[in-house]
DNA sequence: GGATCTATCTATAAATC
DNA sequence: TGATTTATAGATAGATC
């Protein structure tokens, strides 16, 4: 009955793992609540299982999404004004071709709002529908994050 | 001396508050990162001032990153097999414009890592270039997100 | 597999430095 | 403004049903 001190390190048993978890994560989740609550903030967790194909989004898929949308935001103002400052520098580098780019994102914006539609029809799953959604978001950049990665190892490695 | 209970509301006095903020932020992250330890799992946390333009991730920028983009990968590959599954489905309403919006996603992979390319050498702030990769993921799917959101209540009002 | 219990550990509100 | 203290609220490991 009497309660061991915690050790740092993975729980081996399966069975306690599992039970430790649950009762974690309530508990995590329970605390970010009343952090948000408390302090007037957005909280947004990911709680990731990857072998077994399952996470838990807090505080629902839905709001998790919004979430990282507006915080992801929150300095595009800053970042477009900057953009804009360096415009004829850009200009020299990159020749002219967000104008290009634009038009192209509009393209795949109303090709993949119709897959996504398509697929839409097809699912009757609310939760599956988000993760769609949050996959779709993703899955413009994937590559492109992962090229960036490299980049910026790369240029960090000189520092 | 003698401790109250909470109360689970805002907190008023805005000392109060940043002093509970600190504390109870060092205390949820103490508890992911036990959590992810204990149970072996990934555990991403974004914790959001909205008013003062300010935000935690943890782990790391970095880290967060990765965990965002291996949680949306998670059921890329199911999503894949989907699609392809219901091919033919598809084609009759999307006509085959799969492959062209690959195409357009190369290009924009493209032009893109070269904008940002430019941005980072401008750049001398870690969290900066960090920030700005995360707005480059998500300034891609940010209109596209608005308008799925949209069609996503379209359809569930009609259940 | 979850719900409940309880002894104990841990977090933290308020005070103080 | 931040670190330390202390009493108490809150979380939870292990046991049990």
């Amino acid at each position: 009955m009497t309660r061991k001190r915690i050790k740092h390190e993975q729980i081996i048993n399966e069975e306690r793992r599992n039970v430790t978890f649950k009762k974690r994560m309530d508990g995590l989740l329970k605390k970010a609540n009343e952090l948000s609550i408390l302090c007037g903030i957005s909280v947004a967790i990911i709680i990731h299982k990857k072998w077994e194909n399952n996470a838990v989004l807090w505080p629902s898929p839905s709001v998790l999404g919004e979430r990282l949308q507006k915080f992801m935001d929150y300095r595009s103002e800053e970042r477009e004004r900057r953009i804009v400052t360096h415009e004829s520098f850009m200009e020299q580098l990159v020749q002219g071709e967000r104008e290009e780019i634009i038009k192209l994102k509009k393209a795949i914006q109303m090709k993949e709002s119709q897959e996504l539609m398509v697929k839409s029809m097809q699912t009757n799953s609310f939760n599956g529908l988000r993760l769609d959604q949050l996959n779709a978001m993703n899955s413009f950049a994937d590559d492109m994050l992962k090229k960036l990665l490299k980049k910026d190892m790369e240029l960090n490695s000189q520092h």
